[in-house]
Formats: C-alpha cells, sequence, structure tokens
DNA sequence: TTTATTCCCACCAAATTCGTAGGGATTATA
DNA sequence: TATAATCCCTACGAATTTGGTGGGAATAAA
C-alpha cells in the first residue's frame, strides 16, 4: 500500500507553484530542479496533469506551467486521482474489478469504507493549505 | 496505492478460520479450496501469519491451522500488518525512510495523517464481525 | 534566426508480484 | 514400525509496474 513516486513528485510541484502564486507560467527546468525531480520524469506528470486540467501549459521561449484552478480549492485527492494509476486501496474495488466472489466477499464493505476514509482525508488537504504548512 | 492479492487472501483465511470458529485445526488443503487460493501460494502466506503468531499450527496427520488469538480482538489491521511490505501510504513514512527532505517537506504530515486514518479504520474490523458481514 | 521551452514517442533496467516446483521434516494413526 | 497426512524450506520464473532516459519535432519570444 502505497502512493508512487509520480504521485509524490506531482504532489510537490503543484505545492510549488501554488507557494509561488502567481500567474507567469514556471517552466520545467525551475520545478525539477527546485525540487529535485528528474527533469524527463518530470515531464511526463506535467503532461498528465496538463491532460487532466490541473495545470496549464504554456510553449515556447518564457514558457512553462501555471496552475489551472484556484489552490485553495484543489486538494491533495484531486493530484493523487491523476497520477494514481489505481487509486483504489484493493484491487476489488478498482476500475476493472471483476470479482466472482464480490457479491458474497466478507472484506468487500471494508475495501469501500477504506477508499472512503482515504479521499475523504485527501480531501482535506488543500494546496494553498500545504504550501503554508498548515 | 493498492493491498497486495497476499494480503486479500490472508484476511479472507482468517476471516474462514474465525467463521469455523472451532479449536480444531484446519488443513491448508481445505482452505485452499474453499477460499479459492493456489494452494502453494497459501502456504507461504500461512507461514508468515503463523510466525507472527496470528494463527498456530499442528503438523502431521490432521494436523492444521487455528486462530490463536480471539477473533472478536483480532483486527483487519494486525492481518495485514503481517503480509503488507510496507504499510505506509507513502514511502515517505516506511520503515526505511531517509529523505534529505523530510524536515522542510511540506506532505510529510499528510502522509502520516494518512497512515494514521488507514490505521484507524482497519482496526475497527475484526475478523469476528468481518466474519458475521457486519 | 537563435534560443528556450513544451510536446510526442519509443525504449530500458530494476524491482515487485503472483505464483510454481520439488523435496524434506514432522506427527497421528493403524 | 509403516503409512499417510500435513507443515516447512528453498529456489525459480513469467508478467507487470515503476522509475527513469533519449532524441527529436512543434512553438513562441527576442
Amino acid at each position: 500500500m502505497i502512493v508512487s513516486a509520480k504521485g509524490r513528485y506531482a504532489l510537490r510541484v503543484m505545492i510549488a507553484l501554488a507557494a509561488k502564486g502567481g500567474r507567469e507560467p514556471v517552466p520545467l527546468k525551475e520545478l525539477a530542479l527546485g525540487e529535485e525531480i528528474p527533469h524527463k520524469f518530470l515531464e511526463g506528470i506535467m503532461t498528465e496533469l496538463a491532460k487532466a486540467g490541473l495545470v496549464e501549459s504554456t510553449r515556447g521561449k518564457n514558457g512553462g506551467y501555471r496552475l489551472t484552478g484556484d489552490p485553495k480549492v484543489c486538494t491533495a485527492a484531486d493530484v493523487l486521482r491523476v497520477t494514481e494509476s489505481s487509486f483504489a486501496a484493493a484491487a476489488c474495488t478498482g476500475a476493472n474489478a471483476e470479482c466472482p466472489r464480490a457479491e458474497r466477499c466478507p472484506t468487500l464493505p471494508m475495501w469501500r469504507a477504506l477508499d472512503g476514509a482515504v479521499d475523504d482525508l485527501l480531501k482535506k488537504y488543500t494546496l494553498d493549505e500545504l504550501a503554508r504548512g498548515i
């Protein structure tokens, strides 16, 4: 049970962008150096975040990335939902869960409850609060 | 973020043992067939559970496994702590976490909170309750 | 045009997961 | 003691995931 490096990197970058606060795009290079994340690896992460609409990209010189939404609204759950291939605690509650035992499985309700608990907690942390160390 | 098949199997077997309720050891073969878990794979899982003291094994003819403790006391958290190599939500809070950024990491407190939330929830489910479908 | 930047696609090494295989060791029963 | 049922140990292996690289093409500002 673990959050991937990709997810942790994504969250840190989003927090860094929130901390900057500005509307000027921050280049990938600066983010990678500042957060000590491999440049090329972060590139892939930013693409995913952009496709999900969490950041906007500007190409060309003086380009970079900036937050699309309000850091007081965007939460850790929003970010991790994008990067984590499966956000489910157990495969049983994942996207392509097709367990023949599902009907009579004694543990399924617990996995659902666990998913809910995780989601609830992650929704409590906004980028703004994380950036300010609250 | 996922609980491994090993963990899910372990939990199901522990629940099956709780459902049996008796003090007679249940042979591996019966557990494997009943829970549709590969025999040899389950063998390794049972060894881990036995080493952790959650089940007692009896060797030889008419041998098998039985719960060591009270199913009203033993929880899902107790079981999963044994089988999951790392029970931490993020590597940052794992056993051998040695991140140089730990001191100033804005996300570390959140990972700790997440660990706590997961543990709290899993501690709420006893084997007895799970077996009875509560 | 030069320079700085994102975007796209393919590739790769290491680790992990989910098992399988086979042979011992131990013990209850007959 | 003989036998059968069971646990115990070690090793292997295929598939998948993870974490990361590399080389360019498109785009935009100076």
